[in-house]
DNA sequence: TGACATTATATCTTTAAGGGTATATTTTCA
DNA sequence: TGAAAATATACCCTTAAAGATATAATGTCA
């Protein structure tokens, strides 16, 4: 399942749906790699504010890596149709 | 070309890519989003403490979007083969 | 080469991230 | 249901991001 991300908020969702994918808790994740619990909780809320260097180090940690693409619709989305 | 992206300066090196394959100046994506040109210098640059949501603004303005994928060797970093 | 455009740096200010720690709220499951 | 685990919040502190503005360094090209 690629997702697309365009907000802090969609990469919160993507990255907690990964960190469950896993079975880790946000205790077990920012413990391996020195995060504390509630920096994680924050990240998958969409906290805007996140740091670069802090969002590597949970990439990281669930062992993922980032891609960039041009911006596409979804094949639903891009019928005009509505009916 | 889609690129691995696992670090500051990769995604720096990455954006910077992306502009000058568009033909826009630091200064004129800024103004497309509201941006300091001497912000998108230090995105560019790695900048560690980046915030997402001005990443995020960076990415509108270059009409790019990102997804998560589990990190892979490329095919010639995967051989063990060194000789 | 010389002028103009582009990119990199610098300073000051305001604002908030994340560490550290504690606790409240919600979820899970025997 | 009730206890333990997981997640969300809160507060204080230190540190730095980004806006605003200015200027230095580098690149481009007629």
């Amino acid at each position: 399942m690629i997702q697309k991300i365009s907000s802090p908020e969609t990469l919160g969702q993507a990255l907690r749906a990964e960190r469950k994918n896993k079975g880790l808790s946000q205790k077990a994740v920012g413990h391996s790699v020195g995060m504390e619990q509630h920096t994680i909780s924050k990240i998958e809320k969409g906290n805007p504010g996140t740091e670069l260097n802090t969002l590597f180090r949970l990439l990281a940690a669930l062992d993922l890596e980032l891609t960039i693409q041009p911006r596409q619709k979804s094949a639903l989305e891009n019928t005009g149709d509505t009916w």
